[in-house]
DNA sequence: ATCGCCTCGGTAAACGTATTCCGTCTACCG
DNA sequence: CGGTAGACGGAATACGTTTACCGAGGCGAT
C-alpha cells in the first residue's frame, strides 16, 4: 500500500505497487497516522521528551509495537548529525583484554540501539591522529571507549573536545583530570602483590613494566615499590625491566632476569600476557613455577587460569568497566546529572603460580 | 543563532557564520561548484560509474582532495538504503577466534569506507533469528560476514536473502552450496592430525569433537577417522568424546578420558581451547606432556604457541579467512564476476606436545 | 474567572547524497 | 561530413527523521 494518497479523480493507476520492493517499510508518519497524534509527537515519545502525557506516550509505544516500527537509524543520524555508533579506540597489543572491553561494551549496550564498531590504531604511526579525526567526523560516533594507552593521550582528548564528540576514558587513577572517566587503583593492586609475595618470603622480585606510554605502568611500579616499602623491602633498579605489554618481550625481559646476575625468585610482570612470557622462559630454561621462580601477572585474562600452574594475578574487572564506559556515554547523552567517573578496585587473585622461595 | 539565512537586501549580518559550528562541513555541492561540474558527476566519480572521462574525473578528485571532503556516510546510507556497515556475527565459544576473524576482517576493510561492527548472538537463544533480523532491516548493513556455526543455519541464510543482504559464509568444506564462500579442508586438517600421532606411534587415541551444531566437528571427526585409518587404525568410539568448544569442556571430557577404562596415549581436540582444557587435567593430574600424553589441538589461535610446552596444531589462516570474506563482499557490490568461493588449507604445525608413546 | 503551564499539532525546512528523466554537447569513427 | 555513442548538466524528488516556529486547547491554581 503507498501511503501517498493518490490525486482525487485519477482512478487509472492501481497504485499500490510502489516501487519493486515488496512490503514497505514502516515510517513514522504511519505510526503517526494510526495513534491519531502528529508525527512530532511520536518523535517526542521516540527521544524521551518528557513533555507528552503519559497516555499518549502509552498509545503511541502501543502503536509502535503493534506495527513494530523502529526509527531508521540512518535518516536519524542524517538529521541529528550523529550516528548511533559506539566506536572503541584501542591499541592495546593484549588481545585478551580488548575481547573482554568488547563483551563490556556489548553488555552497555545490549538495549539501546547502539551497535559497536570496532577501531583499532597504532599510536606510533605517525598519521595516527588523522585517521581518528577522520572517523569521527565522517561517522559522527554516538560516543568513543577509549582504554589505557589512548586515553592518556591529550592530542585525541582535545580533538574530541574540539569536534563535541562524547567520549569515556578508561585509566589509571593517575591522570589529573577525573571527568568522564573509569579509573581503576592501578598502585593498589600493584601493592597487593607486593604485599603476597613479600608476604611469601621473597627478598629478591623483580618487576617488568609496561611501556611508558601507558600510565599504568607507571602506576603498577610505583604501587609495587610501595607494597614492598611496607616489608622493608626495595625494589632493585637492576631487577626493573620495561616491556611492551606483550607475550614476546615478557619472554625477553625474563630471560635477562634468569641468565643475569642477581637472578630473583618472583617476578611481578604488568600484565598476564607478560606474565605468560615469563612462564615461557622460565620453563624453558627448565625450572620450575613456582618452586624456582614466583610469577604474579595483572588483569586476570582468561589465559590466566588456563595455564599451568593457574597463575596469580591481579584481576580488573575489565568487562564490567566496559559496561560502565557506556554508561557514562548514554548518560551523558540524556544528560542525566550522575556521576562523571566511577572507581574500580583491583584485587589480587591467588593461584598456584607463588609460593615462598626455595632456601638457598 | 538562528540558521535561517536573512532575507536578501539585509545586508547588516556578515553571513559567513552561518549556525554556531565553526567551520560548516564540505558537501559535494562545494565540490562541484569548485570543480566546475554537476554535483551529479561529482557522484558518479565517487560512486565509480564509469561514464566518466578521465580527465573530468582527475579533475573532480583533485578537488575532492584539496577540500578533504569525503561523502557523509548517514546521507548515503539513506539515499542508496544500505549502511556502511560490515557485520561479523558469531558465536564462536573461543575468543581467540574471534579476535583473529576481527582482525581479518579489519585489514579487509581497510582502505574501503567500511566500518565493522559485532554481533554478537547466541544461536540456543530462541529469539536470536529475530534479533538479526531487526539488525539487519533496521540497519542494512554493507555485508556481513558469517563464520561456522552461524554460516550453517539455512534459516540465517534464507533470512539473508529475503532481504537480499550481502553476506561470506565461512564453513567447513562439507556444505554442500559452495556459493558465496569460504571454505577450509577440515577434514584435510584432521587427517593430518592423525597421520601424525600414528607416525608417532600411537594406538590408542582419542577425539574430542566440537557441538554437533558445527560442521567442522563433523568433518574434523571424520578427517581423523580417514587418517587413522591409512594407518591400520579404528578410532575407538569409547574414546571419542563431544564438547563444546570451550576450555571447560576440554577439561571435562579429558578428565573422563584420564580416569576411565582404556586410558588413551594421545588426544586430538576439536580446537585448541578444549585441547588446552586437555593440557589442565593432565596437568591436574600429575602427568607430563607429552610424555604421558600427547596433545594435538586445532586452529593455531596465539595461546597455542604461548603454553607450555608449545602445543602441536593444526593451523587455520583464520585472519586470511577474514579478509578473504571481506573481498568477498566487496566483489559482490562491484559486480566483479571473480570467484565466488575461497578455498583455504590447514596444515599441521608440530611443537612439543606430542610425542612417541611411553613403552607400557 | 483568569493566568500560566503543560501538551500537542501543522507546516516547512533542514540533513547530504543518489537517482530519474530527459536533453545537450563533444568527440570519434568511418 | 554525418551519425552515433559517450559524457555531462539541470531540475526535481526521494530517503526518513528532526526541529523551528508558532499557535491552540486543556487544566489546575490563584
Amino acid at each position: 500500500m503507498s501511503d501517498k494518497q493518490p490525486p482525487p479523480g485519477s482512478g487509472t493507476v492501481p497504485a499500490p505497487a510502489k516501487r519493486g520492493r515488496e512490503r514497505q517499510r514502516v515510517t513514522i508518519n504511519d505510526v503517526a497516522r494510526i495513534a491519531n497524534v502528529s508525527k512530532k509527537t511520536v518523535s517526542r515519545v521516540i527521544n524521551e521528551s518528557a513533555l507528552v502525557r503519559p497516555d499518549t506516550r502509552a498509545k503511541v509505544e502501543a502503536v509502535i509495537r503493534d506495527l513494530g516500527f523502529s526509527p531508521d537509524p540512518q535518516a536519524r543520524a542524517l538529521a541529528l548529525r550523529r550516528s548511533f555508533l559506539i566506536g572503541l579506540v584501542y591499541d592495546n597489543p593484549s588481545p585478551q583484554y580488548v575481547v573482554n572491553m568488547q563483551r563490556g561494551i556489548l553488555d552497555g549496550i545490549e538495549g539501546s540501539s547502539l551497535q559497536l564498531v570496532l577501531r583499532p590504531c597504532d599510536r606510533t604511526a605517525p598519521d595516527y591522529i588523522d585517521r581518528l579525526k577522520e572517523f569521527v567526523t565522517r561517522h559522527k560516533p554516538f560516543g568513543l571507549v577509549l582504554p589505557p594507552s589512548i586515553s592518556e593521550d591529550e592530542d585525541v582528548i582535545e580533538l574530541l573536545r574540539a569536534h563535541d564528540c562524547t567520549y569515556v576514558r578508561i585509566a589509571s587513577a593517575a591522570l589529573d583530570q577525573r571527568d568522564r572517566m573509569i579509573t581503576t587503583q592501578d598502585d593498589e593492586g600493584a601493592a597487593q602483590a607486593a604485599r603476597h609475595l613479600a608476604a611469601l618470603g621473597h627478598k629478591r622480585v623483580a618487576h617488568i613494566s609496561g611501556p611508558s606510554m601507558f600510565r599504568s605502568a607507571h602506576a603498577r611500579l610505583a604501587g609495587f615499590k610501595n607494597g614492598l616499602k611496607e616489608f622493608g623491602l626495595d625494589l632493585d633498579p637492576g631487577l626493573t625491566l620495561t616491556g611492551s605489554y606483550t607475550f614476546e618481550s615478557g619472554v625477553r625481559c625474563a630471560e635477562k632476569l634468569l641468565y643475569g646476575p642477581n637472578r630473583p625468585t618472583a617476578v611481578f610482570a604488568g600484565n598476564d600476557e607478560m606474565a605468560i612470557g615469563v612462564y615461557q622462559a622460565v620453563r624453558r630454561a627448565g625450572q620450575r613455577i613456582p618452586e624456582d621462580m614466583s610469577i604474579v601477572g595483572y588483569d586476570d585474562t582468561p589465559i590466566a587460569s588456563r595455564v599451568w600452574p593457574p597463575m596469580t594475578t591481579v584481576r580488573l574487572p575489565i568487562r564490567d568497566m566496559g559496561a560502565a564506559a557506556v554508561k557514562l556515554v548514554l548518560d551523558q547523552y540524556s544528560g542525566a546529572a550522575t556521576e562523571t567517573d566511577v572507581t574500580f578496585h583491583p584485587e589480587i587473585v591467588v593461584r598456584e603460580s607463588t609460593a615462598p622461595p626455595r632456601a638457598d
